[in-house]
Parts: C-alpha cells; sequence; structure tokens
DNA sequence: CCAAATACGATTGCATGCAGTCAGCGGCGA
DNA sequence: TCGCCGCTGACTGCATGCAATCGTATTTGG
C-alpha cells in the first residue's frame, strides 16, 4: 500500500486534468480532503507538487487557485516537447540504437500498423494507436539515456496538452481521423529509419516536425470548441487568447 | 514579511547547494527544523518542492536522503541548458529584437567589456562578469517569450552545476580563466549579432555551443577536485562517474 | 439611498500530538 | 566468538488544534 499523499497527490492531478475545476477557481483544502479521504496535509503536499508541475498558482492571499492557460502557452509547451524530443531522437541517432531497442520501436511501429489497418477507423483501433504512441514517445526519451532530458520531458508533458498523445482524441471524432494518424505514424517510421542509419540531424528534424501535428490539432479544438470538451474535458482551462 | 514555508525552501535549497550535507546523508525533519528555527511542517513541504527539483530523494523507508549526481547526469543537464537556450536564441533571433530588448542585452556584453578590461583578472572584475552572465542568459530567456521553455530551463537549472554561472569559478582560480572568459563573452557578442540579424540558425548554434565551455570547466573540475572543492563546495554531491 | 466600517464566518499557515514503523544495539544462544 | 533475535529509541506520516487573516455581509452613518 501506498501513502496518502502520493494517493492524493495522483487523484488530485487526475480531477484537475478531467477538467474538474474551472480555471482561477480556488482549491480549498478541506472539501478537496474530504473527497479525497485524506486529512488537510497530503493536500498540501500534493499542492505543492501540483504548483511545481504549473498546474495549480498559489494565490497571494494564501491558498491555491486553479491555473488558467492561453493557448499560446500550450502551444509553446508543444513547441517545447518538439525541441526536446528532437534532442533525444537526435541523440539516440548519435549514441546508435541497439538490436533491442530497435526492435522494440519496430514493434511500436508494426502495432501501429495494425491499429490502422481497417480502412475506417474503429474505437479499438484509434485506443490501440493511442498505446502505441504513448510507447513510441516512451521508448524514444529512455533510450536517449539522459536524466535531465527525461525530467524537462515529464515537467513539460504535466501540462494539459503538451504530451505527446494528449491531443489525438481530435482524430478520433473526425472523419479524416484516420488520415492524420497515418501521416503522424509514418513519421514515427521515418523517425526510427533516420535513427538506424545514425542519421541524428535529420532524426532530430523529424521529432521537432511531429509535434506540428499536434499544434494544428490544438488549432482545430479551439475552432470546435464544443465538440472538443466532449472529447477533451481539460480544454475549458484554456482561456481563448 | 514571507511565509515559512518560502523562507524554509529558499534556506534549505541554499544548505545543499553549498554543500552542507553529504550525498545519500539522511535529511531528518527535526534538525533542520530547529536549525532554521521553524516547525517541521514548512520542513515538509520544503522537501517536497526540493524533490520535484531533483535535490533530494525521497527514502522508499520514509523520510529524504540527499541524492548523489554523478558526473554524466551533471553534463548531460548541461547539455539540455544547450538545447533549451538554443531554442531561445533560435525564438529571440526569428521574432526580432524590439531596439530596448537589443540594447539590454548590448548593455551585458559592454559591462563584460569592463569587467576583462583589465589585463589580469580582479575579483571584482570577475564578479562583475558573473553578474553580467546571468543577466545575459536572463535576458535570452525571457525575450524568447516562452513559458514553458522558462520553466524547464529554471527546473534544470536547479541541478547543482547546470546553471550558466553555476561552472565560472572555475575561471577565478586558473591564470588563464581570463581567456576562457574572453571566449566565452565573444560567443555572447555573436549570439546578439545573430540575433539582432534575424540569424535564428546561427544564433542557435552557438547557443548550443557556448554551454562547451562549461561541460570542459565540469571536467576540470573533476580533474582538480581538491582545489574546486574551494571554490564549488557542492562538488562533493558529485560521485566520481 | 449609498458608502464605509465593523463584525463574523471561513480558511489558511503553522505547530504539535499520536501512532506506526524502521533502524540500531544489546543480549542470548549455538 | 559469531550470528540471530528481540527490544528500545527515534523518526516519519498523518491528523488536528489554534491563531491569524481574508473575504463577505450586514449595519450604521451621512
Amino acid at each position: 500500500m501506498q501513502s496518502q499523499q502520493s494517493r492524493v497527490l495522483v487523484q488530485l492531478r487526475d480531477l484537475i486534468l478531467k477538467g474538474e475545476f474551472g480555471p482561477g477557481e480556488r482549491l480549498a483544502e478541506i472539501p478537496i480532503a474530504e473527497r479525497l479521504e485524506a486529512s488537510r496535509t497530503p493536500v498540501r503536499l500534493a499542492f505543492a507538487t501540483l504548483e511545481q508541475e504549473g498546474l495549480v498558482q498559489s494565490s497571494p492571499s494564501g491558498g491555491y487557485v486553479m491555473r488558467a492557460f492561453t493557448r499560446k502557452e500550450i502551444d509553446d509547451a508543444i513547441a517545447v516537447r518538439g525541441v526536446l524530443e528532437g534532442m533525444a531522437a537526435r541523440l539516440v541517432a548519435e549514441n546508435g540504437l541497439t538490436r533491442a531497442m530497435s526492435e522494440e520501436l519496430a514493434e511500436c511501429i508494426r502495432l501501429g500498423d495494425e491499429a490502422l489497418a481497417a480502412p475506417v477507423l474503429t474505437i479499438d483501433g484509434y485506443a490501440d494507436y493511442v498505446e502505441m504512441n504513448n510507447r513510441f514517445h516512451e521508448l524514444l526519451v529512455k533510450f536517449a539515456d539522459n536524466a535531465a532530458l527525461s525530467r524537462a520531458i515529464e515537467l513539460n508533458n504535466r501540462l494539459p496538452f503538451a504530451a505527446a498523445s494528449a491531443t489525438l482524441p481530435m482524430h478520433s471524432s473526425t472523419g479524416d481521423g484516420r488520415q492524420w494518424l497515418l501521416i503522424t505514424h509514418n513519421q514515427h517510421r521515418s523517425i526510427l529509419h533516420a535513427m538506424d542509419r545514425r542519421e541524428g540531424t535529420r532524426a532530430q528534424a523529424l521529432a521537432i516536425e511531429h509535434v506540428e501535428i499536434a499544434r494544428m490539432n490544438l488549432r482545430h479544438a479551439y475552432e470546435k470548441a464544443q465538440e472538443s470538451a466532449g472529447l477533451m474535458p481539460a480544454i475549458r482551462l484554456l482561456s481563448g487568447r
């Protein structure tokens, strides 16, 4: 069994990312403590961590409030992810993939192929793709073997919609979602190809370009705000600008 | 007056970065609370933050222990800083510097020129250079106008010896320290020049190259460990590997 | 009727009590 | 003498009490 503070942290972060609290909303300790069945102490601990992650903000008058995110902020965070994952891809390419690493990534590609095999995207196919996508990005960072880089990417991914799979739900609704998944999937394939051939600059450039689809998804989410709200409830944390 | 928790956090971080605690050392709440004249509660809060920053580690048996850093870890963190500051320089170049921005950076260059004017580096000259160096790097990030990027750099800089001025003390002891400061200073000048001319790729490449001197300093610090210990006491947090 | 001041309720920041747990040490048995 | 086991002391994790503060609503004076 784990500690209260880690349980509260995970659950509270989950609530936040599910859009449970509105932007700017005051996050009172007592109701949250009651809701998560803990005392105020672990909740306070969790707040301290969440403030580091940038999800909540300490109010000058005491206590914490839910942060509001601007569109630019998220867009910028995705750009940062691009640069960091680009660095990861370059490092992996330069250091060289072992056979096992290459195989593990190739397995991701295969799973993606399967998920996208059907001419029309199914729910299961979409879910499989999301899982594969997460794995691919995780492995990329892991294989780069740079703790500071991992940390930076992890922190960045805590922001809503900054992580690799955070904007994928946009593709599950639109009719042409499968087309975009095919494109991003092919980018994965190209990144692996570049890394296999130790083409560091190419791998880096591809990884940076890869996040442009996420930025596009974010734009789409804004344009069709009411639809997106169902798929990605945390969209309400984003202010228009 | 500020809160206990922020005061404790700052002071405790300071103690850690001054090398007050040895790597792996258990950080007991009570002695630290007494030393900082606070109760255990704010100390615990500070620990939670310091764990996020990667300076301390929660022990599986409860409590926190001082982290040990490997040489590779710090070297990697400096490389990450290079990539992030490279991104900042590129963004500034691409977005264009306003007159005021350019002036502010040019002022840094001027201050550096003055600090290094004397044929032999004085203590004051060195101190002035450090301050200027901090300012230059801060402005670079600020002008990039990307909150996620700022956050990532800030987090990274929390690691010992990862920040821009953290390895500069190496130049204060050696006889040829002034030469190296002249070289880094000229890199600053080149970065500003590139940004002024909107040469994004050049600015980025220069910023990335700029951190190589920091990595060199880190190597030197290892080679002359006993000398370095006086200048940079936190060196004891680094394990050999 | 409006504005300002005051009082009250809620909430935070911090201190501390309490129980559970872990580590270290001494004793006992082989 | 060495190893294992039990005990004790200390420390953590969590809950809660208390004082200070902030926001709000009501009341009072102009």
